[in-house]
DNA sequence: CATGAATGAGAATTCATTCAT
DNA sequence: TATGAATGAATTCTCATTCAT
C-alpha cells in the first residue's frame, strides 16, 4: 500500500469516530484537521468534498458494525443462538469504540433528516442491511421450525427498533441500564421463540 | 404587548416544526426567517439568541407531545388500558404534525451529542419525563395487581426504547410498517401483563 | 416647560455623560436607552437621528464647560488672576462630573477623526472657543501691560495644549498627578508673565 | 512560510495606518479588507480576531514611534540636546506618515476609554514608555548638572502632555501652527534648564 | 504527498431607524 | 408622549473549498 492510500484510510477511520460523536453534518472540517493532523489541502487531496468524506467515514463505521455481526454469527448452529449472539453485540457496544457516540446509522438517519438526501440514502441502505441481517436469521429459524412461521421482517424490525432505542437511551444518559433492560426483554422474546 | 406575544408564540411554534425536521443545530437562522416571515432583527427582538430559540422550540414540541399523552390517559380505568392508549399516541404520530420529523427528544438527543451540554440537558430531562410517564402507569398497574411486581422503570425503558426505535425506522423509510410492527409487539406485551 | 421638552433635556444631559465616557461614535443607542430609561421610539421622537443627539449631547457638555470658565472669570481683576482661575477649572476637572470621561472636545476631536466631518466641525468650533477664551484673557493682559506684547493665540494654544495633554494623561492613568504637574508648570508660566 | 509572513506584516502595517486615522474601535473589518486587498477569510487566517489585529496594529504604530525617538537620541551628547531632538520628532510628525491621524497612543487611550480594558492597558503601557523616554533623559540631565535636581517624572509628564496636546490641536485643525507654538515654548523651557 | 495562502458564501448577531398604535 | 414591533444594512467571524508551491 502506498503512503497516500495509508493516509487516506487513516483519515477515514479517524473521521468516522469523530463524526459519530460530534455530528455527521455539524462537525467542521477544522475538527477533522485536528484529529487527523492533516491540513485542509491534505484532506482535499484525498476526498473530493466534505460530503464524500462524510459518506466514506459513515461507510467505514457501518463496515465495522458489520464485522461485529459477522463475527457474532460465526459458528452459531441455531437461529436462536445466532439472534442471542447478535443481541450480545449491542450489549458490548457500550464498551466498543466502534459504537462510541452511538449507532452510526441512527445518528446519520437523524442528522440527514429531510435535509440531505444523499446521506439519508446511505443511512437507509445501512439500516436495511442491519434489519436484513436479523431478518435472515429469523427467516432461517422459521424454516428450521425454531420460530413459528410469520412475518420475519416485522420481527426483525421490532428487534432492531428496540435495540436502536436502547442505544439512544444509553447514549443520552451515559448509562448501560436501559440497554440491559432492552436486551433482557429481547433475549426472553428470542428464547420464547419470538412469541 | 398582545401582538408581540402572539408573534413570539407563532415563531416558537413554526420554529419547532422546522428544527424537528431540518435539525436543531444545523438549521440556519435564515431558514427560521423564511418559515416565520420575519427578518433577522424581528426574530432577535423576541429571542436572545439562536440557542434560546432552539430551547424554546424544543420545549414547545415536548409540550405538545405531553398534551397527546395527557389526553390519551384521560379516563383510562386500568393501567393496561392506559398503556395501550399511550402506544396509540405513537401509532397516530405518523399522521400527527406534532411528530413531523420524528420524535423531538430523540432528534435533539442525537444532535446535541457531546457537543452542546445545554441542549443535551434539555433532551435528557424530556426523555426522563417520557419514561416517567410510562413508569408511573406501569407502577400503578403493579400496585393494582394488573402486572407482576417488578422493575417498573426497566419495563418503561424497554417500551420507550422500542417506540423510539420505531419512530426512527418509520421516519427513515417514511413508512408506517415498522412502527406498526413495534406497536403490535408492545400491545401483546402489555395485554400479556408485561410478561 | 412641557413634559416633552423636559424629557428632551434630560435625555441630552444623560446622553452627554454617557457618550463622553463610552465614546461619541461607538456607544450604541441601546446604551442610551438604558441610561435614559426611554425606548427607541421615545428617543427618536425627540431627535432626528443618533447623529443629531450626539451633536446635542456634545453641545451640552461644551456648554457646561463654558459655565465653569465663565464662573471662574467672574470678578477677576487682572489677566493673571483670570488665567490662574481658568487653570483652576482644570484642577477641579478630575472631581467635576462635567469632565467625567475626560475633555469632551478632545474626545470628540479624536473620535471624529477624518471619519465624520460634521462631528469634527463641532469639535473644531468648540476648541476654537476654548482657545479663544484663553486668548482673550491673554490679549487683555497684553493690553494692560501684565504680559509682554506677543502672539496671544500662540500662548493660548500652548496653555490649552498642555491642559488637554494633562487631561489625557490623568484620564488614562486615573491619576491626578500628571494634571498637577501641568498646572504647576503653567501657573509658574502665568505668574512669570508668560515668559 | 515566507509569503504568509509577508502578507501578515503588510496587513499589520496597512491596518495600523487605517485604524489610527479612522478609529481603533469603530473601523469595520470591511475597511481593513479594502485597504489590504484581502477578503475576510484571508484576514482571519492571519489574526484570531479583529481585537488581536487591533492590538498588533497599535503595537506596530508604537514601534514606529519608538524608532523615531531612538534615532533622534543617537549621538546626542547632552540631555538638553537629546530633549531638543525628541521635540524635533514631534515637529516632524505632521509630515511623518507614522503619525498620520495623530498620536496612536492618544487615539487609543481615548477610544478605549472605560470600554475596552485590554486596549486601555496597551495604551497605558505605551504612554508609560513614552513618558519614560523623556524621564530618562531628564534624569540623566539632572545627574549631569544640566538641570536642577527635581522630579524628573513630573517634568517629563509636562512635556509629554504639552506635546500630545499639540498633536491634538494640530490634527484637529490640520494646521502646524499649534504644534510649533508648543515646540517653541518647550524648547525655551529645555534651553532654560527646565526652569 | 501535503502545506500554506486565499476566497466567497454564509453563519450569528447588533445596529440605527421607522412606524403603527 | 412614548412604546412595541419590525426592518435592513452592517457587524464580526466561520465554513467548505481551491490552488500554487
Amino acid at each position: 500500500m502506498k503512503k497516500g492510500e495509508a493516509t487516506r484510510r487513516r483519515v477515514v477511520a479517524q473521521t468516522a469516530g469523530l463524526l459519530n460523536t460530534r455530528g455527521y453534518r455539524s462537525t467542521p472540517v477544522s475538527e477533522i484537521m485536528r484529529v487527523t493532523g492533516l491540513r485542509k489541502g491534505g484532506i482535499y487531496r484525498h476526498f473530493d468534498s466534505r460530503a464524500s468524506l462524510t459518506l466514506e467515514a459513515f461507510g467505514y463505521s457501518v463496515e465495522r458494525m458489520r464485522d461485529r455481526f459477522r463475527r457474532a454469527l460465526e459458528g452459531r448452529a441455531t437461529a436462536t443462538d445466532a439472534l442471542l449472539a447478535l443481541l450480545d453485540v449491542f450489549g458490548e457496544a457500550a464498551r466498543d469504540e466502534a459504537f462510541h457516540g452511538g449507532c452510526p446509522i441512527m445518528n446519520l438517519a437523524i442528522e440527514s433528516d429531510d435535509a440531505d438526501p444523499k446521506l439519508r440514502g446511505a443511512a437507509r441502505k445501512a439500516m436495511t442491511q442491519l434489519v436484513g441481517c436479523f431478518e435472515q436469521v429469523i427467516a432461517q429459524g422459521m424454516r428450521h421450525g425454531e420460530f413459528p412461521k410469520a412475518d420475519a421482517r416485522a420481527r426483525a424490525r421490532v428487534i432492531v427498533a428496540s435495540l436502536e432505542g436502547g442505544v439512544l437511551l444509553g447514549n443520552l444518559y451515559k448509562d448501560r441500564a436501559p440497554m440491559e433492560a432492552v436486551l433482557e426483554h429481547l433475549a426472553r422474546y428470542v428464547r420464547n421463540g419470538l412469541r
